[in-house]
DNA sequence: TTGCAAATCACCGTTTTCTGGGATGCAACC
DNA sequence: GGTTGCATCCCAGAAAACGGTGATTTGCAA
């Protein structure tokens, strides 16, 4: 038996979600809520499984619910639920300690998958979901081939050394080189992502994903 | 039926592999690939619905696999593979576009669960992949406090000005004050943020997102 | 009012980076 | 068999960063 709470302000979606889940044999509401407060309340008083989350709520709201309640009761398993199929709620939310996400616009089928999905620990984001959420991913990757393809494997070696802050020096006995050998990959390394110091290596590397 | 490529460069794991998903009415094995280029050459070739990707394979990887695989075949879903629970991989291959993610030692139920779910463009990841990916998450956002609000705006200021590229000399004339007064900033930063040079500053401050 | 922290400026010697050369061996590709 | 890219090594002068120390002004808060 699953137990379950619900938590959002509008009482209508709560009731219908309530009757939709029932008709399930293994699933069961345990408490709902309009709240994050409220959900934390019920959290601390009996042990719960899942906890569906409207993310838009007044007062505390989805997020920071999330964060709550993902260190006081680790084991309660959280799906987002939302109108908005926005990226930073899901990335928020996600980063928070939700395990799932899905859209008020999806079906039945999608949520009970999320449901069982979600309860042995496993992440489920609906179809939706995953597209925006590996759009962004994409986009905030734009074309490695600008840079990183040009680069060696040893010029990604040297770069990641001098990004840690090692000295010219210090990165040729790292790597059992001479020290002219790893300015001429730091020289290289310059004119090739277009930088006039390491500082600004280093910031273009970030922003080109080359590094971390 | 849905339509699978396996790659994976242990022959018999793939057997293995085969002959588990082919009990599955709805599920066949078109093709077997060793490494990255042989699951492009098949995906060119015919249409396919899920690419099952061991991360670890000789040559082509399974990240760059999946990013290949995703700019050339966006409708094709692919499923990483692994026997390390590494956030890192798991990270990348998302981000290349992988849907989901499971462990070498998960079962079988997890891994047709992974198949289904991923068919109708839904993301799974196991619970054991969760779990990784959600402490780092939350690993990824610990004290901003310990550095970003020791910083006084001056500061930013002249942290942004470095990793753009500019020298110390330029800030000064920038912002109308002496390059000595520059320096002293500087000196403050490295300082402030435990960095040994300014590669290792910009680094730094990425980490703690005090820039961009 | 006292005290502290931020911002400003200064000096100076040492270390490191930056710049712009030149050079060789090796492997892959055409 | 030639070209190209990569990794390796060398040099030397100029520019910048680094490290230490000290000082003044300003504004805010105890």
């Amino acid at each position: 038996m699953i137990r379950l709470v619900l938590a959002d302000d509008h009482q209508m979606f709560v009731d219908g979600l309530k009757s939709l889940l029932e008709d399930e044999k293994d699933l069961v509401v345990v408490g709902e809520a309009k709240n994050g407060h409220e959900v934390l309340e019920l959290c601390d008083r009996e042990p719960i499984d899942i906890v569906i989350l409207d993310i838009n709520m007044p007062g505390m709201d989805g997020i920071q619910t999330t964060r709550e309640l993902a260190k006081r009761h680790p084991s309660v398993k959280i799906l987002g639920l939302s109108m908005y199929n926005d990226r930073d709620y899901i990335s928020d939310i996600l980063k928070a300690g939700a395990l799932g996400y899905i859209l008020k616009n999806t079906g039945k089928d999608s949520l009970l998958k999320a449901i069982y999905t979600l309860n042995e620990g496993s992440t489920y984001l609906s179809e939706e979901v995953s597209k925006t959420l590996l759009s962004s991913f994409m986009k905030a990757a734009p074309e490695q081939h600008s840079a990183e393809e040009k680069l060696s494997d040893r010029e990604r070696e040297v770069l990641e050394c001098i990004a840690s802050g090692f000295t010219t020096h210090e990165i040729g006995e790292k790597l059992f080189i001479s020290k002219n050998t790893v300015e001429t990959h730091r020289k290289n390394l310059l004119y090739k992502l277009k930088a006039r110091n390491t500082a600004e290596l280093v910031n273009k590397a970030y922003k080109q994903r080359l590094i971390q």
